[in-house]
DNA sequence: AGGAAATTTGCAATAAGGTTGCAACTGTTA
DNA sequence: TAACAGTTGCAACCTTATTGCAAATTTCCT
């Protein structure tokens, strides 16, 4: 599994990637740069992590999620991961009892109409709230 | 105008919180806040405008926008302004040719229907393209 | 208007977050 | 397994953000 992702997008398998990978694949949830970081930073060094995290992002293999505050959040879905290519196209949950952050796979972003002269091309959505675990 | 706004949040009146309020008044956009630095920088203190920033969050002036990059954006949005609370419920437009952020103040974000378990409260969305200046 | 109280500012120091160059090391390929 | 390409760790550095405190400014009250 982490072997195929890496090999399917012609990295190195090296213990960084396939520790941070695995990371990804048994979180349930996205992941603060600052989560990675305490979960590897005894491992391997600072600079390691900050490079796989952009290596994986050119990829395809992880994605940004837009955050209100400075912080990064990184998530691996499942589907596009699989595929190998991304979409991208549905909703991010963030729950305010845990403060998780889950993908939503199956609520796609819904079409807004913007005024005149404007033409979209991408769109994130982030709704906040409590998730089904915390309910 | 700048007094109102200012007197209405019960705050004191000082050029710093006056010059950063007319910042916002003029842009017809977003800031982010190495713009908002780099345009007071010089008369006022660093500390200074990341205090400012931070008491007109406090008191809803200006609102955060979710990037995807690490970057904080502010933008005061003029209904909310004038009505002396926040809706924040209008979707976020950035333009790949300007790069600027704008609020598309008429355009409210869609309701989704999230899986079972999970209550939503709140929702940001960010739609990116080309705006109507660029187009 | 004048002076006390409260708030705000600037400075300095410090912390946190992120980047770069380079030499050493590891993984890949034939 | 040797040679090459790619990756890592270190050190140094830079940018961004935060804190405490004294000086300055604003507000409030008479």
């Amino acid at each position: 599994m982490i072997l195929d992702i890496l090999k399917k997008n012609k990295l190195s398998v090296t213990d960084g990637r396939k520790r941070i990978l695995e990371l990804f694949l048994s979180s349930d949830g996205a992941l603060a740069h600052a989560d990675i970081e305490k979960n590897t930073g005894e491992v391997f060094d600072r600079v390691t992590v900050y490079r796989t995290l952009q290596t994986f992002v050119e990829k395809g293999i992880i994605h940004h999620i837009p955050t209100t505050d400075n912080s990064i959040l990184y998530a691996l879905c499942k589907d596009n991961c699989e595929a190998g290519h991304h979409h991208d196209n549905h909703v991010h949950f963030i729950c305010d009892a845990c403060s998780k952050t889950i993908c939503l796979e199956d609520v796609t972003i819904p079409q807004v109409k913007l005024p005149i002269g404007f033409s979209p091309k991408h769109a994130e959505m982030i709704v906040s709230g409590v998730c089904n675990d915390c309910k």
